[in-house]
DNA sequence: AACTATTTATAAGA
DNA sequence: TTCTTATAAATAGTT
């Protein structure tokens, strides 16, 4: 887009890729405001630069899905929250929103068939790689991809990173938009 | 960019923001890995749609970037950002519910450390990752690790009505399982 | 930091 | 819906 051509790789020159960063950065963040505003959208994105310098973007809303997420702890809070900078009291309470995360859990699994939620997750992955809509696929891609889930490498890992991206991406909604 | 120029606005008509919303969030994506690539950054991005599906894109792969950024973001207050927001400092309550949310954080690696029969089996499973094609196992270890994978999608969820997070974590967890 | 020649993204249309 | 294409927008190299 400019000049020439170039090719897709770590651009060389020091100087270049830094100039290089600085454009596409803000290009980036550009095109992302423009979707938020345009589809009504949420978008939040978090950029480190090859000096490790961290940029992030929000727009709208985040902090309305913070609130919610913070009003879920409130209404399990039957603790106090002042002291909370203890590390007992947070455990304690912690152990309180888990157990009430646990209830929650076993409600919403009573309700789902069994198929669902495979449903879903077959879907979520497959967006995430190629945004072909599930339909688009025959049962038997559905059947070799499943598979290829569950022999996953890291497959253990699942649970730590679901958890550490959840509150990850919570963090970055509420630095952005409050 | 288009036939013609159009108003930076929210898109009135539902099919046609659907259509722009797909376009543009490809776009976005397309955009960030390339600079992922040209300027070695790492980059995160959590989009959702305006029915409030969850997308996200990761280079290396997001929840590595969501990690890292949680990292930084603990230590320093300095971040660039743009966007809508207003931040300066995050609210006190917001910073309690940072903490919270890593203390659930430690309550998954102690939840790894519980569940010993399918964590060995994981773990075994892992290490003949390259060994043990798929059909060696059995029905029941299959069902088995779905069901887990059920649960801990539930156990994210917290409230999905609100919104699908739980969709967005089980993407980040298919990225590293390529 | 600006400036363009080009490439790239995309709004409408087919 | 998927493909096409005229046009807007982004940007690589230059000044």
């Amino acid at each position: 887009m400019g000049r020439s051509k170039i090719k897709m790789e770590q651009v060389q020159d020091t100087n270049t890729k830094q100039v290089t960063f600085s454009k596409r950065r803000l290009g980036l963040f550009k095109k992302a405001s423009e979707l938020a505003t345009l589809c009504n959208a949420e978008v939040g994105i978090v950029v480190f630069s090859p000096g490790n310098k961290p940029y992030t973007f929000g727009k709208p809303n985040f902090d309305l899905i913070a609130e919610r997420f913070k009003n879920e702890f409130e209404e399990s809070d039957s603790f106090e929250t002042s002291g909370c900078s203890s590390r007992g009291s947070i455990a304690r309470q912690d152990k309180k929103i888990c157990k009430r995360l646990d209830s929650i859990n076993e409600e919403a699994e009573a309700e789902k068939k069994q198929g669902e939620d495979l449903h879903k997750w077959l879907e979520s992955a497959e967006e995430e790689r190629f945004n072909k809509p599930i339909e688009e696929f025959t049962l038997e891609e559905l059947k070799e991809f499943e598979a290829k889930m569950k022999r996953l490498e890291g497959g253990i890992q699942i649970n730590l990173n679901n958890m550490q991206a959840s509150s990850s991406l919570l963090k970055i909604s509420m630095q952005s938009c409050k």
